[in-house]
RNA sequence: GGGGGAGUGUCCGAGUGGUUAAAGGAGACGGGCUGUAAACCCGUUGGCUCUGCCUACGCAGGUUCGAAUCCUGCCUCCCCCA
């Protein structure tokens, strides 16, 4: 029987787990993410990756979206309070959430729950819960005592998330809580929180953070370090490819659960990189975003499949002729004073060759059929509706 | 309730009446090198109908030939005391 415990940070308290798992008897695994951005990354799958495993031995996973927790902000691990989501926003996020959890998890033994559900109580019930606990008690977490030693503000909302997620914990009668370490505070408090409502308190288990594809922060969305669980094969692939080499080791272990294979790094990473997209795209699309890769950047080819894009709303005012910093601007999303830059700083290509740093406009029929190519991986077909 | 401080471009952060679209750094983007790694080098980094025009230093007014810089009001935020 695998080891549950591997990779995992703190398994507190100290063996209680292993007398839990020897009840023989399904235990209640709790797991909260909380809707706050699109879409799930490589980060959250550490955790997932783990409740798989529990699962696969026959435990329940309650999974748990935090629509409501969302409109609080947890505070772990934060340096500022923050942002938070519209309620719409959480609201699309929630449905996509649990689609998401699926590809790592198995549906038939995962229960999920919102903790809207629970959490929207009565003045009379929320008032119960807050005393439950003291003001030192909620302060005593690290992220807040370095806010506040640096004059940076704690929210008052931001107080009350540990409450908040501890009686998720008791709504679902939870055995065993997962979570990052930046959860560990949180986790643990739960435990109060559920013997003050005279549960048997949960062990809890937390996993290493993974780095983001920069190498150095941890993996977020709002970082712009992340790669989703729904990103295509190619850009899973490619972001794959771009994490520093020093970080691939981490992947390897967090994510693939083995070691990084001896030899060259370059192969080694291409490999993270078929493992992962054939984990969440299927056998073989490794292998196919793989290929992608080496036409893009080794063989410095087009890709396969290039967007069409219609040069004719760019026309200039010259009869015959078109403006290419429009036509750049609106068929890649920048601005058209961005690409005229571009096009002066020699990034601009048609048909692999750089368009002069002097070329604002040239004719229709230069353009129409010719591949537009801005930097290294953007691409457009171009065509001429006028025509 | 009282006192103090702060709001500048994606972020950090200079700038306290005159080439200031606003130093510097980070980030990002483009080019070179390469393994879309690291390191390093170069360039760009408000918008546009681009040899010029417009917008911009919390918001609204005002002083001035001229303001991010001075004045008035407002908003927001932070700290300390109570």
């Amino acid at each position: 029987m695998p080891d549950l415990t591997r990779n995992a940070v703190d398994v507190l308290p100290e063996g209680r787990l292993a007398e839990q798992l020897s009840a023989d008897r399904p235990l209640r695994i709790k797991l909260g993410i909380d809707p706050t951005t699109a879409d799930i990354h490589l980060g959250h799958t550490v955790v997932l990756e783990k409740l798989s495993e529990f699962q696969r031995q026959g435990h329940t996973v309650v999974l748990i979206i935090g629509d409501f927790t969302a409109r609080v902000g947890d505070p772990s691990g934060r340096s500022s309070t923050r942002p938070l989501p519209s309620a719409e926003e959480i609201e699309a996020n929630a449905a996509t959430y649990q689609e998401q959890a699926f590809k790592l998890l198995d549906r038939e033994r995962t229960e999920v729950r919102r903790n809207s559900e629970w959490l929207r109580m009565e003045p009379d019930a929320l008032l119960g819960l807050l005393a439950q606990t003291t003001v030192a008690r909620l302060l005593e977490r690290d992220d807040f005592q370095k806010r506040l030693g640096a004059g940076v503000p704690v929210a008052a909302l931001e107080l009350l998330y540990p409450l908040l997620q501890g009686y998720d914990s008791v709504a679902v009668e939870a055995d065993v809580e997962l979570g990052g370490t930046d959860q560990k505070f949180n986790l643990l408090f739960g435990r109060d929180i559920q013997v003050a409502y005279g549960q048997t308190p949960q062990s809890i288990l937390t996993m290493p953070i993974l780095v983001g594809t920069d190498g150095v922060q941890k993996m977020s969305k709002s970082l712009g370090n992340y790669v989703g669980v729904t990103d295509a094969p190619e850009e899973m692939f490619g972001k794959l490819m771009s994490i520093p080499d020093e970080a691939m080791a981490q992947y390897y272990r967090l994510l693939l659960g083995s070691e990084q294979p001896a030899g060259p790094a370059n192969e080694a990473k291409r490999k993270l990189g078929r493992r992962i997209v054939d984990r969440f795209h299927g056998e073989g699309a490794g292998a196919g975003a793989e290929e992608h890769f080496n036409r893009l950047f080794v063989d410095r080819g087009v890709p396969d499949e290039i967007p069409a894009w219609d040069i004719d709303p760019a026309a200039g005012e010259e009869p015959g002729t078109i403006l290419l910093p429009q036509l750049i601007g609106s068929g890649f999303e920048l601005s058209s004073s961005e690409a005229r830059r571009l096009i002066k700083g020699g990034g601009v290509k048609l048909d692999g060759e750089t368009v002069g740093p002097d070329i604002l406009a040239l004719p229709r029929e230069a353009l129409a059929g010719k591949v537009l190519q801005v930097g290294k991986r953007r691409f457009l077909t171009l065509f001429d509706s006028a025509a």
